[in-house]
Order: structure tokens, then C-alpha cells, then sequence
RNA sequence: GCGAUUAUGGCGGAAUUGGUAGACGCGCUAGUUUCAGGUACUAGUUGGGGCAACUCAGUGGAAGUUCGAGUCUUCUUAAUCGCACCA
């Protein structure tokens, strides 16, 4: 820390002495002010009691092979940059970054190469590390964290057990993607097409007993709760879509001698009910036998291969009639055919519907592929054409008759309650959290089965339980866990009886850790507690956290959830965990493409950093676009963003310790202005504009205000730290840019003097003029009607009104 | 299919939230510096017409509300993202 003011006592003493011939060297002013950060531990941070405490968050990476890619740095260098203003504005903030280090790929690897995931995880962290430090982030990186250790999936395995303990974790039966050939339980995403990712096999459904964690029980809350956050619409109403709460009724229908009870959020509709569907896979078609029972097997087999997205999305309908069984509606008793057809889901409502043509267009598509009856049941729209599905009065339904659509459904409910069939009912799109992976690279689920205990939980005591060595990573025969393998491990005692028992093999999916890393980080190290319950209080909750939009209705969820269970319990103070929720959009390639291996286009931020330096690619990654919406890179404008680097850099050249001017100050204060409200206001390209626009200015005095570069390099610190601390030690300053104060505007010294006010006729504009500013209207308009061309376009018409908006414009009406 | 988002010059985008459309940047054109390339600097740059003053058109498309619409309303088109075992 020496070596940064020479001894001279004036700027103009020292700046004689200072090489003129100098240039922008920022290899060598990155790394000297990134070693003196490191040294002196600049963004350290700890609790202060005396200080309001900032939290600023942004979603910690998977640390993959590749390295950092340049979307990344966007969220990251937004949030630096309120986390740099935060600070030099006061606050106590806390910056950390982390690895989200389970994962499928770093298993995949393992079982091409037989390298531990441990081994590649590591090596991955500390590129990303290398990479992170080098774009200059002012992360607290004593708090790092990683999901894949066991200090920290300790508690990860802990929290399970508290799920388990209060009934939100339970076995069920799911069926999942099996691939016969590679005899591997396969994600979504490695089925393409239907076919395994692998090998190009048909991908069939195994069904396993699985973990599962009751998520469905906080639907209300994560619905009510999100009310008061703030939190982009679009991400509300996706979540709330995505839990999909809808009121009904469970209506009973009679089916073969059985109860075949449907959901339906239409039960005023019931009269016009011509047939029903159930999904392919509900119990009664494996229970019943059929005329045509052949074709439904058939059926059924081809439904398997399909993913629900693909049930979903085909517009084709297709279906089997299950013949020689009828099913009788309560309403009017008549008798209708019952179909299996794949677009009806197993894991909403209750596997069947009952379908109404007339009011519903998928059942619509499907009555008219099948030529089935549709009974118009509600007046109002046409439905020789297209389903109805607005409200209207009632029609060919009896009782109901007359209705509206709110007090059908009333009416329809009270009726089936009355007369024992039914019941109101509300259902959820969401679904229970499935908790199970037949995986090696994830935290172990805590828990032993017992022949005579059943599923017993592990003493606390017992964590960590730590992955056990493999020697491969492949699932065995029966699509189990290759831990499964590990023979050692999995036999052992019951925590209750001490007879004979086996651990789960099973283990968590990478949700697990993400769901409460944030909390982690306020006290990484404990080894008693998750988190103290003092660093809870003092830094919960998160302030701003941005992340993906793709994690809304997984993640961010997920976590809302999480943090809530814990609440409930007392363990974490607050009802809901994230106060702010921002979006980055995304960063596509050159020309617009999605950044992919494949296409070779993908930009690696070391590239950047190399060419141009850290301080041009942050401020380019604020400055390429609207922050929320996606970008595609460009080359060329990362170069003019180099130039209004290297000009920052040269107007050093023209400092002296001289008085501003008004005008001086007039710029000053609307730069300092701008740029404070659009950081916090997300709008960071603007704010860096308004920056440039200060520069050009700046650049075209001869001489330059000492006060007006200090300010500059104050408010371009959080975009560029390094050139700001080089240039702001160059000035003389012995303490660090980050530690001054953030500038604060005078709105007063801001303003002109003069406006320009547009004038319009009839609204379109005709010339302007100068006015003194807040100008008395009668002087508006009387210089208005004096303007030549105002007068050509006016003529001898008789002038109406004349609108004056003060300081804007005039809109003459003739 | 369901849910969400976006659309403005050659390009990325701006517009004080209903008040001068195109800030800022890229690119391009001309000029200066340079042996040259690059850099740097100066001027210009929405389209049509005009030497010019000026004028007409213009924010994906169609209609509407208003003194005034990129912004509000209705309809429509296209593109992008998510859809539960990638994290």
C-alpha cells in the first residue's frame, strides 16, 4: 500500500511529475489493486450491530468443466455493483459466493473416466475461483461455501431429518425414465426424443418407491405469501400458474360396480357430460377387464413411452374405448362411455374426468375425433364451432336451469353434498416434491430400513454420513443407486431395535443444498448449528437476490418452501426468506444464438479479461442491454466501451485543482443523480450511459475540476473498481475509493435554467422555444403564437385551446 | 398444449411512465493526424422529397380512446424462455 502518492502536496506538483506518455495498462492495474484486496481482505465482512446490514445474493454456479461463462458475470457484476454503492453509501453488506457442486455431469464424467466427482468438482471450483477473482467481485470469500462438503451437507442431511420428523418426507411409488440398454435411471433432459441420450434406445418407465417431500401442504402459503414481496409479476404469477390452485368439486361417478371419483372445476357442467376419460395408468383400467381388452393394453404400452409434456402437448387426440363398461352420472343417471386417453394425467386431480364437449376444448377435440355427443349446457356462444367456454345461463340441466356459471357450481355442489357424491374440493397442479435420485454425486438420505422398524432416521449424532467409495459409478440391474454397491455401507444396524437394517441408497437431488445454501453462508463454519441464531437475526432476510427466471417455479420455490418448513419451527425468523427477487435476462452468442459448444460460439470470459480487462467487460455486461431481458454479445460495442475506459484514463491528463464552474456542477449533479436512482432501479445500461454522457462532457473542458474527477471515479467505481482505485490513488488519495462515501446529488444544482419547450399544432410539432424555467403560462403561449411557423400552420384559424404543459410543451388546438 | 416475456434506425438500445421518438454506444460516410494499417480527433448519420428554409411518413400488423400514443384499450402476428430426474 505505499508507492501511491509520491510526497508531492498539489496535484499540479505531482501531476508534472506524472508521464504523460502513460497508457492504459490494465494488466498491471488489475492485478496490483485485486492483491491489495485480497491482502487486506477488503470485503470481509462481519456482524456489526452498529451498522444497517445489506444482504445481496445472487445464485451460486454448478461448477462445471467449462468454466464460467459470460452469462454469468451479468447477475454477478449487477449485484457487485449494489453491493460496492451499498457499501461506500453506509451499509454493512454481505456479498458471498458459493458452488452448488452436485451434480450430473461430474458423475457422468465419473463413469466415462472413473475420476471421483470430488476429484473433477475440485479442480472445477478453484478455475472458477481463479475466474471470479479476476473479473474483480467483491465477494466475502472467507464465507465460500460448497454443497458437496461435508460440513455443510451435514446439515443438508439434518434438515431431512427434521422433514422426516414432522411427516413432510414419505415413500411413494413414481415411475421414472429407464433405459433397458444402459440399465441407468435417466433425467428428462438425457431422454431426447423418447430415445436415451446414451445409446438412442427406447426409454421405458420403471417404477421405484422414492422419497418424496410434501410441498403441496405450504401451497396456500407459498400462493398467500408471495403478497407484499418484492418480486417481479411475471415471477409471481408463474409461480403461482405453476402451484395452479383451482376451486371444484370431487364429484362420484359409478363405473363396473366401482367409485370412480373425478376432479372437475365445472361441476355446473355435469349435465352436459357425454362420456369420460381416465389416464392410462389409473388402477381401474389394470382392475377391470374389457370387451376389447387387447386394444386398451395396447394402448396403454404405446402412453407409456410418452412424457407427460409430450401427453400434453400433442394435439392429435388419441384414446380406446374401454367397451362393455358404462359409467353412470349422478346428476341425471344416464349412462356414458368411458375412454382411456393419454390426456388425461395420473398426477393431477384424481386420473379421470369427466368430459363435457360442449364447455371444454380438449374434451371438445376429442368428442368430435370420436364423433361423441355435445350437449350445449350453457348459452352463449356457438358450439357447432368451437367449445364454450365463457360464463352464460344454464341450459339442458334441470335444476340449474338459469344460472349463471358462479351459482351453478354453488348450486351443482350443494346438490352432490346433499345427496352423498360429491364434496367441494380444492386441487393444486402442483405436485409433491420428488426427493429421490438413483445417484452417487449427491448428498446420502439419512436413513436406515429395519425389517421389523420400517424406515427409521439416523441419530443426529451419526452426521455427516458421508458418501462411501465406489469403484463404479453405474446403477446395479434393478436401477438402484450405486451405492447400492457399496456392500459395507449399506448393511448395518437399526438405530431402534439394533437388528439388522439398510441404509437408502437413494440420494438427494441437487435441489437439496440450493434450497438453503443463503443460510449457510451467514455462519459457514458452525459445526453446532446450521446457522446461529444470532447471524440469522442480524443478516436475514436476503435484501436482493437475483437469479434465473428458468429457477421461479423450481428453486426459488423450492427454497421459498424450505425456509418456511424451518420457520414453522422456529428455527429461521422470518415467514418468508427474500425481500427482493430480480431477473438477469440471458446472454445469447454473436448474432443471437444461444451460446453453445456445438455452434462454437461460446465466450469465455478469460478471453475478455485478457484482451480487454476486467473494468471494459464489467461495464460492458451492464452496459449490453436491459438488464432483465436477453442480450446477444457483441465484439464491436465491447470496444467502444474500451475507449470510455481509456478516456476515464486520460482525463487525468486534464485534472487541476481548480473551482468548477455552474455548468461543472449542473453535469455533476444530474450524472450523480441518474446513476444513483438506475442502480437501484436495475438500469444499468442507462446509468452507464449517463456516465459517458459525463465523460464527453468532461472531455470537451480544457481544464478539468479535480471535484469533478474524484466524483467521477466515485460513481464508476462499483462498474470499474480497479481503473477507479488506480486513478483515485493517483490523485493522492491514501485509503481505497470503496471506502469514501457515495455522492450524493443536489437536485437544485441540477437543474437548467433555461428549457427548451417543444410547440405543437393540433398536435404535431411545429418549432420550439426557449424559456426561463418555470415560466408564467401566459408568456408560454404568447411566445408560442409568436413563432413563425407556429403562425403559417395556425393561419386565420380560430385557436381553441392552447395546453400548456409547464416545461415541456404547448399544444396549440385549432 | 399450458404459463410467462418481448417487438423502436444498418445493429445493441433510450424515451423523465400520456408530452420534442431515436439519448448513449456500435457500425457507416467525409475530413484531420499517420509512409501505411490501426489508434486518436472533427463533422454527419430514421426513411422519402428539396440547394435550402422546410415538408411528408415513421416505434411488428389492424382498429380505438385523447388536444397529444412507442407508452393506455381491443384484436392480431412473430420470436424467446419454463413445464417438475440439469442445476
Amino acid at each position: 500500500m505505499t508507492a501511491r502518492y509520491n510526497g508531492k502536496s498539489t496535484f499540479e506538483e505531482w501531476q508534472k511529475e506524472f508521464n504523460t506518455e502513460d497508457r492504459y495498462n490494465f494488466k498491471a492495474i488489475e492485478k496490483k489493486w485485486q492483491d491489495i484486496w485480497d491482502e487486506e481482505k477488503s470485503y470481509k465482512v462481519e456482524i456489526d450491530h452498529n451498522k444497517e446490514k445489506y444482504y445481496t445474493l445472487v445464485e451460486f454456479p454448478y461448477p462445471s468443466a467449462q468454466g464460467l461463462h459470460v452469462g454469468h458475470p451479468r447477475s454477478y457484476t449487477a449485484l457487485d455493483v449494489v453491493s460496492r454503492k451499498k457499501r461506500m453509501q453506509g451499509f454493512n453488506v454481505l456479498y458471498p459466493m458459493g458452488f452448488d457442486a452436485f451434480g450430473l455431469p461430474a458423475e457422468n464424467y465419473a463413469i466415462k473416466t472413473g475420476v471421483h466427482p470430488a476429484v473433477s468438482t475440485a479442480s472445477n471450483i478453484q478455475n472458477y475461483i481463479r475466474q471470479l477473482k479476476s473479473i474483480g467481485f467483491s465477494f466475502d470469500w472467507d464465507r465460500c461455501i460448497d454443497t458437496s462438503d461435508p460440513k455443510m451437507y451435514k446439515w443438508t442431511q439434518w434438515m431431512f431429518l427434521k422433514l422426516f420428523e414432522k411427516g413432510m418426507a414419505y415413500k411413494d411409488k413414481i415411475a421414472i425414465n429407464w433405459c433397458p440398454q444402459c440399465k441407468i435411471s435417466l433425467a428428462n433432459e438425457e431422454v431426447v426424443n423418447g430415445g436415451c441420450e446414451r445409446c438412442g434406445t427406447q426409454v421405458t418407465k420403471k417404477t421405484k418407491e422414492q422419497w418424496m417431500i410434501a410441498i403441496t401442504k405450504y401451497a396456500d402459503k407459498l400462493i398467500d405469501d408471495l403478497e407484499g414481496l418484492d418480486f417481479p409479476d411475471r415471477v409471481k404469477s408463474q409461480q403461482i400458474n405453476w402451484i395452479g390452485r383451482s376451486e371444484g368439486a370431487e364429484l362420484d361417478f359409478e363405473f363396473g360396480g366401482k367409485k370412480l371419483t373425478v376432479f372437475t372445476t365445472r361441476p355446473d357442467t355435469t349435465f352436459g357430460a357425454t362420456f369420460m376419460v381416465l389416464a392410462p395408468e389409473h388402477p381401474y383400467v389394470a382392475e377391470l377387464k374389457f370387451e376389447n381388452d387387447d386394444e386398451v393394453r395396447a394402448y396403454i404400452k404405446q402412453a407409456s413411452f410418452k412424457s407427460d409434456l409430450q401427453r400434453t402437448m400433442d394435439e392429435e387426440k388419441t384414446g380406446v374405448e374401454l367397451k362393455g363398461v358404462k359409467a353412470k352420472n349422478p346428476y341425471n343417471g344416464e349412462m356414458i362411455p368411458v375412454f382411456i386417453s393419454d390426456y388425461v394425467l395420473t398426477g393431477y386431480g384424481t386420473g379421470a374426468i369427466m368430459a363435457v364437449p360442449a364447455h371444454d376444448s380438449r374434451d371438445y377435440a376429442f368428442a368430435k375425433k370420436f364423433n361423441l355427443p355435445i350437449i350445449e349446457v350453457l348459452k352463449g356462444g356457438d358450439i357447432s364451432k368451437e367449445a364454450f367456454e365463457g360464463d352464460g345461463p344454464h341450459i339442458n340441466s334441470g335444476f340449474l336451469d338459469g344460472l349463471g356459471k358462479e351459482d351453478g357450481i354453488k348450486k351443482a355442489i350443494e346438490f352432490a353434498e346433499k345427496n352423498n357424491f360429491g364434496t367441494a374440493k380444492i386441487n393444486y397442479k402442483l405436485r409433491d416434491w420428488l426427493f429421490s435420485r438413483q445417484r452417487y454425486w449427491g448428498e446420502p438420505i439419512p436413513m436406515v430400513h429395519c425389517d421389523t422398524c420400517g424406515w427409521v432416521a439416523l441419530p443426529e449424532s451419526e452426521l455427516p454420513l458421508l458418501l462411501p467409495e465406489v469403484n463404479d459409478y453405474l446403477p446395479n440391474e434393478e436401477g438402484e443407486s450405486p451405492l447400492a454397491k457399496a456392500t459395507d455401507w449399506v448393511n448395518t444396524t437399526c438405530p431402534k431395535c439394533h437388528g439388522h437394517a439398510k441404509r437408502e441408497t437413494d440420494t438427494m437431488p441437487g435441489w437439496a443444498g440450493s434450497s438453503w445454501y443463503f443460510l449457510r453462508y451467514l455462519d459457514p463454519d458452525n459445526d453446532k448449528e446450521f446457522a446461529s441464531q444470532e447471524a440469522l437475526k442480524y443478516w436475514m432476510n436476503v435484501d436482493w437476490y437475483n437469479g434465473g427466471m428458468e429457477h421461479t417455479t423450481l428453486h426459488l420455490l423450492y427454497s421459498r418452501f424450505w425456509y418456511k418448513f424451518f420457520h414453522d419451527l422456529g428455527y429461521v425468523p422470518t415467514k418468508e426468506p427474500y425481500n427482493r427477487r430480480t431477473s438477469h435476462g440471458m446472454i445469447l452468442g454473436e448474432g443471437g444464438e444461444k451460446m453453445s459448444k456445438s455452434r462454437g460460439n461460446v465466450v469465455n470470459p478469460d478471453d475478455i479479461v485478457g484482451t480487454y480487462g476486467a473494468d471494459t467487460f464489467r461495464l460492458y455486461e451492464m452496459f449490453i442491454g436491459p438488464y432483465e431481458q436477453v442480450a446477444a454479445w457483441s465484439e464491436e460495442s465491447l470496444n467502444g466501451v474500451y475507449r470510455f475506459v481509456n478516456k476515464i484514463y486520460g482525463l487525468f491528463n486534464k485534472v487541476y485543482n481548480i473551482e468548477p464552474s455552474k455548468d461543472d456542477l449542473r453535469a455533476m449533479h444530474k450524472c450523480i443523480i441518474e446513476v444513483t436512482e438506475r442502480i437501484d432501479s436495475m438500469r444499468f445500461n442507462t446509468a452507464v450511459s449517463s456516465m459517458m454522457t459525463y465523460v464527453n462532457y468532461l472531455s470537451g473542458l480544457d481544464k478539468v475540476s479535480a471535484v469533478m474527477y474524484e466524483t467521477l471515479l466515485k460513481l464508476i467505481s462499483p462498474f470499474a473498481p480497479h481503473v477507479a482505485e488506480e486513478m483515485w490513488a493517483r490523485l493522492g488519495h491514501s485509503t481505497l475509493v470503496l471506502k469514501s462515501d457515495w455522492p450524493v446529488g443536489d437536485p437544485k444544482l441540477a437543474q437548467d435554467d433555461v428549457v427548451t419547450m417543444a410547440v405543437q399544432v393540433l398536435g404535431k410539432l411545429r418549432g420550439t422555444i426557449d424559456m426561463p424555467k418555470d415560466a408564467p403560462q401566459v408568456d408560454v403561449e404568447k411566445a408560442a403564437l409568436a413563432l413563425d411557423s407556429v403562425q403559417k400552420h395556425v393561419g386565420s384559424a380560430a385557436i381553441k385551446k392552447v395546453i400548456v404543459v409547464p416545461n415541456k410543451i404547448v399544444n396549440i388546438v385549432i
